[in-house]
DNA sequence: AGGATATGAGCGAGCTGTTC
DNA sequence: GAACAGCTCGCTCATATCCT
């Protein structure tokens, strides 16, 4: 294993003490001494794990071990084994530690924290070669936190967003340094109308009772509401459509929905049902929106800060020019 | 219900090997 | 030889499962 000459170091922090996790080689390393400390265990506890681990199968040793040269407190040079995110996560499951827990709830959080917010890491301006690392440790703790799975279905689809979207934060990132105009789009055709929702909901709302995926409550909402978000997407200022194009109309409509919530149940899926009604319209067709990204997208909207809003309005906007 | 047994997780001592 | 990394062994403790 060559020795990176920046490896960039996350801290995970604890109220007593903090560990710090070595990201080389695209991947994320601790050695045992290290994964003692994390999960407050002897060393000893950890071997065990590590050796159990390898001789069930569970990973394959070769893969996940790699030998650095490291100096340790009588400054000689030892040559030290480290494992990788896979492994650490492994051993967390096995050790029966809060420490464990916290770890896996770090991890997660980091990532949403990058997602939501972390466009603007400590407000200093990002570099190109920055975003590529911040894209790198996307990346990876993404995969393996998805691989191993330990994580709840909330944050199974962040991390699904993450993960096809990773591409789009250079386009992001570009919007706040103004390299990239706001893609023009195209004029929206038509707008929706509070009586072609009415029926969409109602058509969605049969079929998920049909597979018991809703409740009687699902989709009921006070009609002044529903409407008052259907015109915001449409509203003019001066004879000027205030979201010219229709990607950014679809945006908005989404967005309004989830935000504002004006049904007492499914508004998540009721929001991504008509944002897709609506495309349908305008006679668009989104092969990027599958899914599995619709779910994430509106988790993620659902989640975010509404100081966010702009940036989730521009990440969905983002998507419509990749596709 | 409750005693017996099995399993898994933890700790510490002591061992080998590495590095200087 | 000293300091360190990592492994094994024997022990304890807690919990789960089985048996009467």
């Amino acid at each position: 294993m060559e020795a990176d000459k920046s490896p960039q170091i996350l801290i995970y922090k604890m109220k007593d003490a903090h560990i710090d996790v070595q990201i080389k080689s695209e991947t994320v390393w601790l050695s045992l001494s290290q994964m003692a400390q994390l999960f407050e265990r002897d060393k000893s506890v950890i071997s065990r794990h590590l050796n159990n681990i390898f001789k069930e199968g569970e990973l394959e040793r070769k893969s996940v071990v790699a030998n650095f040269a490291t100096t340790a407190a009588d400054r000689k040079i030892y040559k030290v084994d480290y494992y990788n995110l896979d492994t650490i996560i492994s051993v967390g499951y096995r050790v029966n530690s809060k420490r464990g827990i916290q770890f896996r709830q770090w991890a997660t959080q980091k990532l949403k924290d990058y997602l939501i917010q972390g466009y603007s890491l400590n407000q200093q301006k990002i570099t190109h070669e920055g975003l590529k690392k911040v894209q790198k440790t996307l990346n990876l703790l993404a995969k393996t936190l998805q691989s191993q799975s330990f994580i709840d279905e909330k944050g199974a689809d962040v991390l699904s967003l993450i993960l096809s979207y990773s591409k789009t934060w250079s386009l992001l990132f570009k919007y706040d340094e103004n390299e990239l105009e706001i893609p023009k789009g195209f004029p929206a055709k038509s707008a929706l109308t509070y009586e072609e929702a009415l029926e969409a909901i109602h058509d969605l709302k049969s079929q998920l009772i049909e597979c018991e995926e809703a409740s009687p409550l699902f989709g009921q909402h006070p009609r002044k509401q529903v409407e008052g978000i259907l015109g915001n997407v449409e509203q003019t200022f001066e004879g000027q459509s205030l979201y010219p194009s229709l990607q950014e109309k679809a945006a908005h409509l989404l967005y309004f929905i989830i935000k504002d919530h004006p049904f007492s149940d499914g508004n998540k899926r009721i929001g991504t049902f008509l944002f897709l009604l609506y495309l349908r319209k305008q006679g668009v067709t989104l092969t990027i929106f599958n899914n599995a990204t619709l779910v994430s997208l509106a988790l993620l909207i659902a989640e975010s800060n509404p100081t966010d809003k702009e940036i989730i309005i521009r990440l969905i906007i983002n998507l419509f020019t990749l596709s």
